[in-house]
DNA sequence: TGTGAAACGGATCAGCA
DNA sequence: TGCTGATCCGTTTCACA
């Protein structure tokens, strides 16, 4: 399943921004408007655009500070990962979790008010989850968002 | 600067569906659509939304693998670090970067067609930074993302 | 800040290549 | 798959509260 040179054109377009109306849109592939609607219709259809969605600075939402908590589990089952992951990822503060290969088992960033907050999430949280060995925490310094997804060139 | 209530409900469903038609969007809020559409001008303006975006899977990209890399950079200095990221962030592998305070400086999350095009990336882009002194691979098995970021309570 | 209405521009659909 | 064009619907702007 490949995906066609127009069809990188919209994702490119919406990736950047994904308000721009349709006849924009379909100026900027070179097609007509209900052509590249229905395109849009199928990208969406197919799960190759998985939403559509706002990106809030957190630091504006009174949230200015960013970490990221490495977590270790004690039996490294799928069972427990997931567990861990129920019981932690809908928390407020949680930008995301990863599940990973090696000593790491699940890293989760956070975005808090203060350093305080950290504190209270990684106690409170994280660490009375009885599966949870040990972790660590880092402090997000900066964060940078890498180029406009692309298919791999074939 | 404290948002009010209105503009939480209009962040949390532009985060939602960022293509809602602002009449909709009015409609959910209870305002009219010259106000709403005010509200969101004045949240871009203001940066509170930072950009409109469409989420792309990587895998129906033909990028099915991802993975952390931890980068250990040797004098951990802001110069070095501006550096390495400016040589490794534009490629089209990355999709994000974090820097970090503790024994890792930075930490790439990349997303590739198979291992082969992991090590390289990892030999080809990042060890080949003369101030890398050592970096850490480690495979992703799963990402979530945490609930719609919203204002904090007070 | 908020409203409602008018002018403008975009979305959608049927019919066709 | 793709285009065209008519109709319908949404957005934007404005005078006003």
């Amino acid at each position: 399943m490949t995906i066609p040179s127009i069809d990188r054109a919209i994702l490119a377009a919406l990736q950047e921004n994904s308000r721009i109306s349709n006849r924009e849109l379909a100026a900027r592939v070179g097609l007509a408007e209900s052509t590249t609607h229905e395109r849009v219709r199928r990208l969406v259809e197919t799960g190759v655009i998985t939403r559509f969605t706002a990106e809030v600075d957190p630091a504006a939402l009174g949230r200015p500070m960013q970490a990221l908590i490495a977590v270790q589990l004690r039996p490294q089952s799928a069972e427990v990962v997931t567990r861990f992951l129920d019981a932690v990822v809908d928390d407020p503060c949680v930008l995301d979790a990863t599940v990973l290969s090696g000593e790491t088992d699940v890293q989760l960033r956070v975005a808090v008010a203060s350093s305080e907050e950290i504190r209270t999430f990684a106690w409170r949280k994280v660490t009375s989850v009885p599966s949870v060995r040990s972790i660590q925490t880092h402090i997000v310094y900066e964060h940078r968002r890498g180029p406009t997804l692309s298919a791999t060139a074939e």
